[in-house]
DNA sequence: CCATCTGCAAATTAAC
DNA sequence: GTTAATTTGCAGATGG
């Protein structure tokens, strides 16, 4: 018993998987981003200033990526000269 | 020996803490990001266009809202006429 | 008798200008968002539950908003796969 | 001809109109809002920065003490953790 | 009054 | 590079 199966059936199978795949990783994302709400709570249960904390999170992660462009600068530099 | 170990000290641990669970949680989300993104040049790289196959998540996602709101317009009428 | 009239000089009353054009407006706001809650407070004196209404409101909007987005799932993978 | 006309008509109707009233004056509101973002526009067409002249309209609504009392908050979480 | 929640604005990121 | 869209943070509003 053969099967008729057109070139757009072909393209719709790999846009859905391609679309379940982006969804099952958003899913992963979304709990993550639940989880650190979680932690936030937590610091403001033991009386600490969320946003405050947030602020010193925002603040650290652009002082690494000013780090990690400094290293990376290096790296080149390194590598230009051969090491 | 003993150690004199003040309020502030015991807060600063706490904080550190908490921004480091914070931190590691955001490191996971970040290569979650980066997955995301790979799947779609995956699917560029297929012949796929990717601002469409972002709405087509972006839709589904809405419907999805949508039904988890699984009160009724007619069921809030009902309830709110005393049904 | 001539004026010295600087630039911030200018500048600080075209920042006036604008500062006063916000405030009038958001006082026009403040005052229609205070009907709002009048009309809720008069529903709520006919017997009706005012978290019901506001739920029905917001659902409407949802609604409209989505009809708005006038392309359906459908036509997206139909372009999607090339149709 | 008589007509038959429920309680839950007649509740129904009311419910309607309080809909009504309030998407009419959210409307109202939202052409507000636009007005607001078109001076905001304006303003930056002009030269000017948008989120400074917000931040000066929130200003001339808060309290001066609180804002020293956020900026203080952070500064004392930093030195705490020694930033 | 406190906690929750929606809506608004800022910022980052993507598309053209 | 400039607009457009998504994501994230914050505030003000609402209900208990």
């Amino acid at each position: 018993m053969s099967e008729v199966i057109s070139k757009t059936d072909v393209a719709a199978e790999r846009i859905s998987a391609f679309v379940s795949r982006v969804e099952r990783l958003e899913a992963d994302k979304d709990v993550i981003a639940k989880d650190i709400k979680e932690v936030y709570l937590e610091a403001k249960g033991s009386g600490f200033d969320v946003p405050t904390l947030r602020k010193i999170v925002a603040l650290r992660r652009k002082d690494k990526d000013k780090r990690d462009e400094e290293l990376s600068l290096l790296e080149l530099y390194m590598s230009a000269i051969g090491m």
